[in-house]
DNA sequence: TTGATAGGCAAGTGACGACTTGCCTATTGT
DNA sequence: ACAATAGGCAAGTCGTCACTTGCCTATCAA
């Protein structure tokens, strides 16, 4: 096999144009609460959603490990984290290692 | 707006995977035809997909770029084209230049 | 304690996508 | 010409997924 379920669960979350708005913002400004992310979505990109549909959108990133959230009060944080993005194509655009060319194992 | 509809469309054509397999396939053993890629995604995946099922997945890789097809006589060679996979995740790793910066800390 | 804010859970709806089924065209070999 | 091979087209089925709806819990301020 080729694929571990950690990186199926990678692409599905990013098939998403919604997801990856959502990682935009995140990645724009770090750390917000789910109605920030709601309220700036909506104001500067147009998105109209609805505060279950990105809480169910975070809860797919956040199983996908893109996202990890961090509770305080009543207010949940969520932080981007792209470390599952780092080699996420390497499989296909290396076969060998060119184009990673830094200095390569 | 941050991303382009082809990228949209590469997100889209990732999300399957069985189109993943499909260009493991072809990263593999490049050029392959429509029935050479039923037969060994059958034989060395266990993947029990129809001509026509494949034929479509064919169709939706090509419409995001990560293939092309060359037609010779009644044989329809297909070619992965790893381009479009190239800056794909940039937009979130990156918002600046580290991470990519190979000899990292 | 009461009301307001931030978030969660779960069932239901609707649309899109993967795959099938059936038939058709085009090229090649004999 | 005829059969066999390689591929294409289009309608239909079915499951998954995004989103909604409705209600519930938890924290904070007055």
């Amino acid at each position: 096999m080729s694929e571990t379920a950690a990186e199926a669960e990678v692409f599905k979350a990013l098939a998403d144009p919604n997801r990856r708005k959502i990682l935009d913002e995140l990645a724009e400004r770090d750390g917000q609460t789910l109605f920030e992310i709601c309220s700036r979505l909506t104001m500067r990109h147009q998105l109209g959603l609805s505060r279950q549909a990105v809480s169910q959108h975070l809860d797919v990133l956040l199983r996908a490990g893109l996202i990890r959230s961090r509770r305080e009060g009543r207010y949940k944080f969520h932080h981007i984290d792209t470390t599952p993005l780092e080699h996420l194509t390497d499989r296909w655009r290396g076969g060998g290692a060119r184009e990673n060319r830094c200095a390569s194992t």
